[in-house]
RNA sequence: GCCCAUAUAGCUCAGUCGGUAGAGCACUUCCUUGGUAAGGAAGAGGUCAUCGGUUCGAUUCCGAUUAUGGGCUCCA
């Protein structure tokens, strides 16, 4: 006789097995038309799920962010009825939920186009508006094997058999539309309203390009219009804040077909840069790392020996002279190891922190290129650090240190960190993969900083640990990272005197904060939506007359803010105010200094933010002291 | 690299059921000297991405190429 007891502690006494769909009814026929699943002991399920014991039941509506999903989840089985039915040669595949979104995948060879699109989503509306009930069915693993390969369904087939002994196989059916499926799903088609199809796709079968391309189908669904509206209406705002959209408005920099992936900036789109190197410069300095510049390329011999040859060959840039052959570098340790090995180093010089702003080359596919953030030529804040295994962990607590400086600095807040482990193919002792992880793990659980576990995905020279940064979409990038190297050192002859007299090969730690300074800005411009903190805007105060006899006090004015560190700029085009105010506001210029016959009597400029304040009018000392380090931002305080 | 889509003026886009194109903003000149998000007028500006095919004729239809966008794979 089961005792049910709610979330909020209420219990209820059944004589009889109950289903959540009943319990959700006893509390309100509100609550029972707002069921989506139930949540029983933890483990979520179907409204039609019977509990026959006692149990903790909540009922999930779109208000929880798994009512959500399980609506997410039962649109894309809806897509792929909708397919089934439109095309039946199609076959389905997975559709899971990903964040906010669904797809589904489709072995249709035709491909789909965006009428298509429309066309399914048509008919994904009518199949819901039929209110079919949503059944979930257990079968045995030959049963459900026999009616995929019934209907023709090979991928399906494939996955029954890839499931562990054991597991349960469930089937879902909808009408005349069964899917393999472990659910829980939505108890009809009727509860699925407001959704709506995205975009279309490919994507590998089971993610390996060497399996056949299959159609993915991207969607979104949510509880209500306004949810769903909402969630459009982001989508816009992202697109406003869109980096190679403010690239342009901005006048930052620019791309064309000639230089794929790689980047055009302009003066404006440059002072950023240089603030931010001048910055991370500045910081390296301060924090014991020696600046650097190793070449562009190098003979090809030389990435034979360092194995990038090997292993990178089809990403490198290549060039030829006088019968030598060349490589363009795509990374700068190389350069480095060059560097340490100039003359005898002894234990005493280590740790040795080699930083350079290298650029570097690589000839990515094509189709992965992406605005600022995915590029073939870009350049690392990038430094090598030679010292001995017992240096790793307190180096690499030293630099998560500075990284999380670094990033708060410029005013970001979330940071995703994954550690990578040993790789299949793989260098070095086992010994030293042991150390070198447990001293990357170590120094992210001292600092309390939670990760993603990624076995299998180090280099196969050592673990690594990523920081990734979202853009404006919630798409991740990695920008910084930390790589113990054991092979790289030995490959092209580095050593050192210990303190025994004897030679030994130096560890070399592999080092990024901001990753690439382009991917770094790209997403550094989506998160301030172009309006850059004082000390990284690329025109810090533009100085505005009124009308033209105010044209000399307004040069003088300019002159005095370059001479007392501003980026100034004035505008003395022949154009009103306000045309002058919204044109410079909409260029996220943080300061916009007013001179007419009042400021030019009294010797102030009247000041107004990018933001339509109104600081009223001052005399130039009083604004750079009220700015105060904001003009030239973070990491002096080190020099 | 793979899948789908896109490519028209500096930018954002319209258009041509095949007869070589248009708007707004930006730009140039003139008028206006104006007090905090667009003052007015005139003018200039395009080999309709590139190369091929079909056609009397292609920016438009077809194909290839290149680039871009969204994904997949990969990666800073």
């Amino acid at each position: 006789m089961p005792v049910i007891t709610l979330p909020d502690g209420s219990q209820r006494t059944y004589d009889h097995p109950v289903t959540v769909a009943q319990v959700a009814a006893d509390i309100g026929t509100g609550l029972a038309r707002a069921a989506l699943a139930g949540r029983v002991d933890d483990r979520l399920v179907d409204t039609s799920f019977r509990v026959d014991r006692d149990a903790r039941v909540a009922i999930v509506t779109d208000r929880d962010a798994e009512g959500l999903e399980v609506l997410r989840h039962s649109t894309a089985h809806l897509l792929a009825h909708a397919v089934k039915e439109l095309y039946p040669s199609a076959q389905v595949t997975i559709g899971p939920v990903v964040g906010d979104r669904f797809y589904y995948d489709f072995a249709y060879d035709p491909g789909f186009g965006p009428d298509d699109l429309k066309r399914i989503e048509d008919r994904m509306r009518e199949i819901a508006r039929q209110d079919l009930p949503v059944a979930r069915e257990v079968v045995a693993r030959d049963q459900a094997v026999a009616y995929f390969e019934g209907i023709g369904e090979a991928y399906k087939t494939e996955i029954i058999r890839s499931l562990p002994e054991g597991e349960v196989i469930s089937l879902y059916r909808q009408g005349d539309f069964v899917d393999l499926c472990r659910g829980p799903h939505v108890p009809a088609t009727g509860r699925l309203k407001h959704f709506k199809l995205m975009t279309v796709a490919g994507a590998f079968w089971r993610g390996d390009p060497r399996n056949p391309m299959l159609q993915r189908i991207y969607g979104t669904a949510f509880g209500s219009r306004e949810g769903l509206d909402e969630y459009l209406r982001r989508l816009e705002e992202a697109e406003r804040r869109d980096h190679r959209r403010l690239g342009r408005a901005l006048d930052l920099f620019h791309v064309q077909e000639e230089a794929p992936g790689m980047i055009f900036w302009h003066d404006r789109g440059l002072r950023i840069y240089q603030a931010v190197e001048q910055y991370i410069r500045r910081l390296l300095r301060a924090h014991g790392y020696q600046e650097v510049r190793t070449p562009l390329i190098m003979d090809k011999s030389l990435w034979e020996r360092s194995g990038h040859w090997d292993k990178f060959a089809d990403g490198m840039f290549t060039t030829s002279s006088e019968k030598r052959e060349y490589a363009v570098k795509p990374m700068n340790c190389p350069g480095h190891v060059q560097i340490f090995n100039q003359g005898v180093r002894s234990y005493r010089d280590l740790p040795l922190r080699l930083a350079e702003f290298g650029s570097c080359h690589r000839n990515e596919p094509s189709g992965t290129l992406h605005g600022l953030l995915r590029l073939r030529n870009f350049v690392q804040d990038d430094a090598h650090i030679f010292c001995a295994e017992t240096d790793i962990q307190a180096e690499v607590s030293a630099f998560i240190d500075l990284l999380y400086r670094v990033y708060a600095d410029f005013g970001f807040r979330e940071v995703l960190v994954k550690l990578s482990t040993r790789p299949a193919q793989r260098v070095g002792d086992e010994a030293l993969w042991d150390k070198a992880e447990a001293a990357l793990e170590q120094a992210l659980v001292t600092k309390r900083l939670s990760f993603e576990l990624q076995p299998g995905e180090g280099a196969f020279y050592g673990p690594k640990i990523e920081f990734s940064l979202k853009d404006s979409l919630g798409r991740v990038w990695q920008c910084g990272t930390i790589q113990v190297d054991f092979a790289m050192p030995k490959r092209l002859g580095a050593t050192y005197v210990g303190p025994d007299g004897q030679k030994a090969v130096p560890v070399m730690l592999h080092r990024a904060i901001l990753g690439s300074l382009e991917r770094f800005i790209g997403i550094l411009i989506e998160e301030h939506a172009g309006a850059l903190p004082l000390w990284l805007a690329p025109v810090q105060a533009v100085v505005l007359p009124i009308s033209e006899r105010h044209a000399d006090v307004v040069r003088r004015v300019e002159q005095e803010l370059r001479a007392a560190g501003w980026r100034a700029e004035s505008d003395l085009r022949n154009e009103k105010i306000g045309f002058k105010i919204r044109e410079h506001t909409m260029q996220k210029v943080p300061y916009l200094l007013v001179v007419g016959d009042r400021e030019a009597e009294q010797g102030t400029v009247s000041v107004r933010t990018r933001e339509g304040a109104d600081l009223g009018g001052m005399r130039l000392e009083a604004l750079t002291a009220q700015v105060g380090a904001g003009l030239v931002g973070p990491g002096r305080v080190e020099e």
